[in-house]
RNA sequence: GGUCCGAUGGCCGAGUGGCUAGGCUCAGCUCUGCAAAAGCUGCUACAGCGGUUCGAAUCCGCUUCGGACCUCCA
């Protein structure tokens, strides 16, 4: 890690950029808050976990043993903050007539077929709340122990403000106390908080709840923020490096998953690092189900939604989202997707011509200065993970592959190795980047060999200057989707 | 209403005081029977108005517009 330049990290707790100095080198824990398993992904959930994606892989890169832990989120949490909300896996149940559980197992399969597809990594725990409710009742216990918690008819509430005179609340989303008071909404249901300000820790359940454990207090189930307290510190303790999450998660969320720990430790300040990935937008609005706007990765790859013209693949995907910087919101868009989907196409083609690079030159070549290119990439991934740039120093490398492909540049063997390593590593494992999609994989040796066959008789044509008989065989592959490409040395052919 | 963020060329999107991304589009060129593809080259923008400064897209103020959070949310 040592011979690397430093990484430095937008940490939304101070609001700076500040030098990664992990609490015990090489060892790097990071949490990621997963997903609500009772509906399907979109995109807009995709973009998070491809910007952790991201961390894990630079930092893995580096050379760090990272520890990721990622939970799954499937203790049906209601609908609403008041009393009467269906939580959101027991309704999913009961529409689809389905155990909660098989809710859970449904759409926790799709969270991880999507993640296959976009070629993001399997974190290195996949903690679920359910399988930590004993850990949780124990950390309701420790809060009430040191005074932040208080039961009330069978659920169990945070004193934020008792809380706040001991330790600072509002710190990571910037709300001050008085604020949010003042802002507080009147909701249903919310006579059993001594304070319109506190949160739940652990909800008692009325009959009809369907997913409900026994406790001290009732029969109920934790509060949303509590597993992710709980999650973190038993697989990465009670001190760690990076933790992660969709902006929207800020507050009240992560804000009261600081304020449990705290409360809980007595210790303020466990994490190193809070990151917050942006929102992706359409038409510059969130993408969220309940505005309708969301994709489904589905919908995407075929193309079957009114707001997309076609389909576009994973890959087009994930670089177009590389394309900008995690910590900007990104409005996705047709004309943005087709931009991406031929830049891809073009920086696919140059890793594709590297293997090939004839290395002609005897000795180092100034000319093409691979160190510096190398410089420049790690120099962007150190400014808090930014891709953008990241990309943009890769086209300069697909400049130099065709210049040195052309025969314009001339490298040694040495240069070649270096290049290679160099758009490899970035490219497919600090990227993510695959050259092709699995799914266009249906193609035959046999279907390939009639179609360098056809090309073969269109050459034959085109010596012979039979033009009509050579342009009737272009037309009619263009037709199938295939486009012959006529080169200095021949003609070849390639799938749309 | 409160808190915070943003406005960059035809489009997308980096960049936080002087050098200035990158992709797509478009134009020219190379190649070519023609075309396509590919490659090369070119295209100097920072919402408006004021201010600070030798110098501002970048800092400060105001205005306009947009968005996020304040409730489940990636």
């Amino acid at each position: 890690m040592s011979d690397h330049s430093p990484l430095y990290i937008q940490n939304s707790l101070t609001r700076e950029k500040e030098l990664f100095t992990p609490l015990n080198a090489p060892y790097v824990g990071m949490y990621v808050c997963g997903p609500t398993v009772y509906s399907n992904v979109h995109l807009g959930n995709v973009r998070t976990f491809l910007t952790f994606d991201i961390v894990y892989r630079y930092l893995s890169f580096l050379g760090y043993q990272v520890r990721y832990v990622r939970n799954i989120t499937d203790v049906g949490h209601l609908t609403g903050d008041s009393d009467d909300g269906e939580d959101k896996i027991g309704k999913k149940a009961r529409l689809e007539n389905l155990e909660p559980m098989e809710i859970v197992q449904k759409y926790t399969n799709d969270f991880h077929d999507v993640m296959r597809i976009f070629n993001i990594k399997s974190p290195s725990i996949e903690p679920s709340a359910t399988g930590h409710i004993v850990e949780q009742i124990e950390m309701v216990k420790q809060i009430i122990t040191r005074g932040y918690g208080y039961e009330s008819n069978g659920s169990v509430y945070f004193n934020v403000r008792k809380f706040n005179e001991d330790f600072p609340y509002g710190q990571l989303s910037g709300r001050k106390i008085d604020d949010l008071l003042s802002n507080t909404r009147v909701l249903d249901g919310q006579d059993e908080k001594n304070d319109p300000l506190d949160f739940a820790l652990w909800k008692k359940a009325d009959a009809s709840h369907l997913m409900k454990w026994p406790s001290p207090w009732s029969e109920g189930f934790p509060g949303w923020h509590l597993e992710c307290s709980v999650m973190s510190t038993k697989y990465l303790g009670n001190s760690f490096d990076i933790h992660g999450g969709g902006m929207d998660l800020k507050f009240p969320h992560h804000e009261c998953e600081i304020a449990q720990n705290a409360g809980a430790t007595g210790e303020c300040n466990s994490v190193g690092y809070w990151m917050h990935g942006n929102m992706l937008t359409v038409n510059g609005r969130k993408m969220a189900k309940s505005e309708g706007n969301g994709f489904t990765p589905d919908e995407l790859i075929t193309g079957n939604h009114k707001l997309l013209e076609r389909g576009y693949t994973a890959m087009t995907v994930r670089f177009f989202m590389l394309q900008g910087h995690y910590a900007s919101t990104l409005d996705f868009s047709n004309d943005a997707l087709q931009a991406a989907e031929k830049g891809l196409g073009r920086l696919i083609k140059a890793v594709q011509a590297l293997k090939d690079l004839a290395a002609t030159a005897s000795e180092h070549n100034p000319d093409a200065n691979i160190d510096e290119l190398a410089k420049r990439c790690e120099t962007a991934m150190g400014d808090d993970f930014n891709t953008p740039i990241l990309i943009s120093v890769l086209f300069d490398a697909v400049k130099l592959i065709n210049n040195i492909h052309d025969g314009r540049v001339a490298i040694s063997a040495n240069q070649k190795d270096a290049l290679q390593n160099l758009v490899h590593g970035y490219f497919f494992e600090v990227l993510g980047l695959q050259l092709e999609d699995d799914a266009s994989g249906d193609s035959t040796d046999e279907a390939e060999s009639l179609l360098d066959l056809l090309v073969q008789l269109r050459s034959d044509a085109k010596s012979n200057q039979d033009w009509t008989t050579a342009d009737s065989i272009r037309q009619a592959l263009s037709d199938l989707g295939v486009t012959i490409k006529d080169g200095k040395d021949g003609s070849t052919w390639n799938r749309d």
